[in-house]
DNA sequence: CTGAAAGCGCTTACAG
DNA sequence: CTGAAAGCGCTTACAG
C-alpha cells in the first residue's frame, strides 16, 4: 500500500539500482531486455520516482514561484492562466499562490519559495513590499520578475500593461467626444499602476490644455467601498463632472450600480469609461467602454522573461509594457451622437 | 551566492548540524546560548532548510493536490481561491492546478501529485476520465476528494452544489410565473453536472404535469459555440417556447448575446433564467436570474473532506452537496407583472 | 553494459 | 544538553 521506491523496482526488477535509475532517466546503453524487465517491475509496483529525492540529489531547479494578489480577481485569474498555460506547455514546474495583499501571506510563500529552492520568481509585489526583501531573494541568486506592480527601489525585469498610455487612452477618448469636465476615480497611490494611471488621465488632459480641478480627483484605492464614496463625492460637487474615467473594475461596477440606483442617465448625464474589460460590458445598457488589458499575455510573457533571464543571469534588465486596447461603447460617446 | 546548507550554518555557528536542526525544529533543550549562535548563523547565512531534504527524511506528507479544469473561470477561480485561503490558514501546503478538461494534462498533473507524494487529491475529472486511474492511486494510500462532477464506477467523497435542486428551483420558479412552454439549454451529458442539471429541469416539468417537448432540450455543452447554435435551434421551432433555463454562464452569455442582436424582448417574448451568477447580473437591463453557487465554500469544504479522510481514512465515504440560491431578478417575471 | 559506493541536505535515535 | 552516525530515495562517477 505504501509507495514503493528505486529498491523494489531493483529488486522486483532483479537488478541494480542504478540500472532502474538508468531506465527512468532514459540514459542510453542499456540492455533492452533488462530495461524491459525494469519498466515491467515499475507498471506492476506504480512505481513514481520521488521528486524529493531526485531534486535533492540533483540539486535540480525546474520549479517557478508565481504570486499574484488574488486568483478570483478577474484580471489575475487571466494572468495566473496564461502563466500556468504556458509553463506546462514548455514542461516548466509552477508554484502558482495568491497573496490577498497580505504582507505576512506574501512572506510565507516567498519564504516557501526558498525552502523549495525555486530557478525564479514573478511576483506582483503587495502593497508596502520592502524591497530589501526581495533584493535578498535575488542577492542569493534567484531571479524575480515583477509583474503589474513596479517597484521603487528594486532592480529587475519587470512586465505590465502600459497603464500609463490606457488611461491616456480614455481620456484622450472622452476629450475627443467633446467633454472637458473629466474627472477620474483613482486607484490606490501605493502601487504603481494606480499611480500610473492617474498620470494617463493627468497628461491626457494636460495636452488638451484642459485644466483639472483639484476635486475631480478622488480616490476609490481600487476597491468598492472607498468607490462608491469617491463617487458620492463627486456627485456632490458644485458643478458635476460630465465624464468619469474609473481606473480599475471593481471601481466600475460599485459606480455603476449607484448610477443605476440614482437613475443617473448614461452618457448624458454622466460620460463613463473604465479601465479593465468586463466579461459582459457589451451587453450592459448602455454598453460600457473600457480598456481592455492582454492579461492572459502578461501571464505568459512574465514567464518567457523569467525563464530568458535564469539562462542569461547578466543580461540588461529589461521593463516591458504592453499595450492596452480600448474598446469604444455607448457609455462615453457624446450626448449629441 | 549558492544556497547555504546545514552545515555551513553548523560551521558558522560553531556547532553540530544536529544542534542546528534541533533549533530549526524547535526542539526544547537546547543550550539557550547556542540556540543563539545558531539564529544569528542562520540570519547571516539567509538560511532557509530544503524542503526536499526535509521531506525525504521525514517522509512528510503536508501537502495536497488541487485540480479543477481552469482557473480562470469564474467559479471555479473562486472555488480554488477558497481552497488556497483554507490551506494558508491551516498551514498546509496546497498545489492548484488546472487540467483545462485534457485528459492528457489531467494525467500529467496526477504523476506530479504521485511524484510529489501529496497526501491526498482534491479534483473535478476532466470528461472521459477512467475511473481506473483515480482509483490506483486511491489504492496506494492517497485519498481522493471528487469535487463538481461525480464519477461513476469511482467510489470516493464527493463535495458539490446540488445541481439537481438548483436546476429544479429555476424551472419552479419559471413555472410561478405562468411559464408552461419552457425550454433548456443544456449543459455537456458528459459530466455529471450537466446531467443533474437537466433532470433538475425534468423533473420540476413533470411535477407540474407539463409535458416536455423533445425539441425544448438543445444541448449547449457548457460552451458559446454550441449554445449559440442551441439556441437557434430553439428560435426555429414551430411555436417558440416562452421561457429558457440555461445550464451555465457561457451559455447564457451566448443567448443574451444573440438577444440582444436580435432585439428579443426579455422577458416578454422570452423569459430567462441562468445557472451561475454573474459578476454585474444585476446590472443587466433587465437584471438576469440566475442560480447562484457558493463556489469558495466549495473549494474550502473539499479540503476539510480531504483533511478529514487523511485523518479518518476508513470513515464511510461522504456525498455532501450544497444548497444553490436563486437570485430573482426581472429577466424571468411574468409578462403581466 | 552493469553494479557497488558515495553523497545530496536533512532528521533522529543513540551514546555520552 | 550535544555530537557522531545512520539513513531517507535517489543519481552518478567509477571500476569492471
Amino acid at each position: 500500500m505504501n509507495k514503493s521506491t528505486i529498491s523494489d523496482v531493483a529488486r522486483e526488477a532483479d537488478v541494480s539500482k542504478s540500472t532502474v535509475s538508468r531506465v527512468i532517466n532514459d540514459v542510453p546503453n542499456v540492455d533492452p531486455e533488462l530495461r524491459e524487465r525494469v519498466l515491467v517491475a515499475i507498471d506492476k509496483l506504480d512505481y513514481q520516482p520521488s521528486r524529493a529525492a531526485r531534486t535533492l540529489k540533483k540539486d535540480l531547479k525546474d520549479v517557478v514561484g508565481f504570486l499574484v494578489p488574488s486568483i478570483s480577481d478577474t484580471i489575475f485569474g487571466d494572468v495566473m492562466q496564461g502563466a500556468e498555460d504556458y509553463a506546462y506547455e514548455k514542461q516548466m514546474g509552477i508554484l502558482p499562490y495568491s497573496t490577498a495583499d497580505d504582507l505576512e501571506r506574501q512572506q510565507r510563500y516567498l519564504d516557501g519559495f526558498l525552502a523549495e529552492r525555486v530557478a525564479g520568481l514573478v511576483v506582483v509585489p503587495a502593497p508596502q513590499t520592502d524591497p530589501q526583501v526581495l533584493h535578498t531573494i535575488q542577492a542569493q541568486g534567484i531571479p524575480i520578475v515583477l509583474l503589474d506592480r513596479k517597484l521603487t527601489g528594486f532592480e529587475a525585469d519587470y512586465i505590465g500593461s502600459d497603464n500609463i498610455q490606457g488611461a491616456h487612452d480614455a481620456v484622450t477618448h472622452l476629450i475627443e467626444e467633446g467633454y472637458t469636465r473629466i474627472a477620474t476615480i483613482a486607484g490606490s497611490q501605493q502601487v504603481s499602476t494606480g499611480v500610473d494611471r492617474l498620470t494617463g488621465y493627468r497628461t491626457a488632459m494636460a495636452e488638451h490644455n484642459l485644466t483639472i480641478q483639484p476635486d475631480w480627483i478622488q480616490f476609490g484605492n481600487f476597491n468598492k467601498q472607498d468607490s462608491y464614496q469617491a463617487f458620492q463625492n463627486l456627485l456632490q460637487l458644485d458643478k458635476i463632472p460630465e465624464a468619469i474615467f474609473i481606473a480599475n473594475d471593481a471601481m466600475t461596477i460599485s459606480v455603476l450600480r449607484a448610477v443605476r440606483d440614482l437613475g443617473i442617465c448614461i452618457p448624458d448625464d454622466l460620460a463613463i469609461a473604465g479601465f479593465d474589460e468586463l466579461l459582459i460590458a457589451d451587453l450592459l445598457t448602455p454598453a460600457l467602454t473600457t480598456i481592455e488589458q492582454a492579461a492572459e499575455s502578461l501571464g505568459q510573457e512574465a514567464l518567457q522573461l523569467l525563464f530568458d533571464r535564469i539562462q542569461y543571469p547578466n543580461r540588461p534588465t529589461r521593463i516591458v509594457q504592453i499595450p492596452t486596447k480600448i474598446n469604444i461603447r455607448e457609455s462615453s460617446l457624446s450626448k449629441s451622437s
